[in-house]
DNA sequence: GAAACGTGGGG
DNA sequence: TCCCCAAGTTT
């Protein structure tokens, strides 16, 4: 089906890869595993220096494993979805516990550890292992709807077909290399709006630009909600938890949201995550 | 399967 | 300005 796809795109791949820390062969399974929960959601440009810092701090899982959670949360800083800094804190605890310090190589294994989905699974069994999976994410799927399903969006949620196809797309030879390249098409050529056409090595083959780019006719695509939200009030709170270095007054959260039902709901939200921790007397902080 | 979950930059 | 969306996962 979708034959003649691979060369174009590796060679496009070896002219215009990015030159990206966790890309370089010196690359530690777990400064690879750092990236991937990091750039969940999130874009390359905010990652760097967080990442960096991580690194710098926390080079191995033991390291960050001797650290309270609540250091991670601190250092995530402005990244957001700052669960995902939990996440981590508790891979390395488990990889410390569990694993003998070392990321596991097995997909099913990086499957069971906390923030580890099928999406960062497979990254990090294929980026840092080398191993043959289907790699998903947002990128990929959007350069196979178009290129081969021609159409603009991929569904909303990843279906069996899109799995098939991009299993049926795998190389017998370096079947990481093909997956970064893709990923790497989708994040600089095929982007979600204005794709640059022009400069992708498939152009001449892609069904969607065959026909005409018709435009998406699927369901509604649901925006995200921000503004006023729960979400929102979260932010604000963690944030006064973060900068602060001790224990924090209740009134100092007050002040950032005015709206208490909703504050004292994100609060609470906060607690039952893990993020936060009521102290006795009524302050509080990141976890211990 | 829908909804929740942060934040900031580009069009 | 406002809206979209960025290497997803969990409930």
């Amino acid at each position: 089906m979708a034959i003649g796809l691979h060369q174009p795109i590796l060679d496009w791949y070896a002219a215009n890869a990015r030159d990206l820390p966790w890309r370089r062969p010196e690359a530690s399974p777990w400064a690879i595993l750092v990236s991937e929960i990091m750039l969940q959601q999130t874009p390359v440009v905010r990652v760097l220096p967080i990442w960096e810092e991580w690194m710098a701090r926390w080079p191995t899982p033991e390291a960050l494993a001797a650290e309270p959670p609540g250091e991670a949360v601190r250092h995530w800083g402005r990244l957001g979805y700052p669960r995902r800094a939990l996440n981590l804190h508790a891979c390395a605890r488990a990889i410390t516990a569990d694993h003998g310090g070392e990321v596991p190589s097995a997909y099913e294994e990086l499957r069971r550890l906390p923030g580890i989905g099928d999406y960062t699974a497979a990254a990090v069994a294929s980026f840092a292992f080398g191993r043959s999976h289907a790699v998903l994410d947002t990128n990929v799927r959007r350069v196979l709807a178009r290129a081969v399903r021609g159409e603009e969006y991929p569904p909303t949620a990843t279906t069996a077909a899109e799995r098939r196809l991009a299993e049926s797309l795998i190389p017998a030879v370096d079947a990481p290399r093909w997956a970064v390249a893709v990923m790497e098409l989708g994040a600089l050529v095929c982007t979600a709006r204005g794709p640059r056409c022009a400069d992708c090595p498939v152009a001449a083959r892609c069904a969607w630009r065959l026909a005409g780019r018709p435009a998406y006719e699927g369901p509604e695509r649901r925006g995200q909600t921000y503004a006023g939200t729960d979400r929102q009030c979260r932010g604000r709170l963690l944030a006064v938890l973060r900068d602060a270095h001790g224990p924090v007054p209740k009134a100092a959260l007050d002040a950032v949201w005015d709206d208490p039902v909703q504050r004292e709901r994100a609060l609470d939200g906060l607690v039952a995550d893990g993020l936060a921790e009521p102290l006795p007397g009524g302050t509080y902080r990141l976890p211990a």
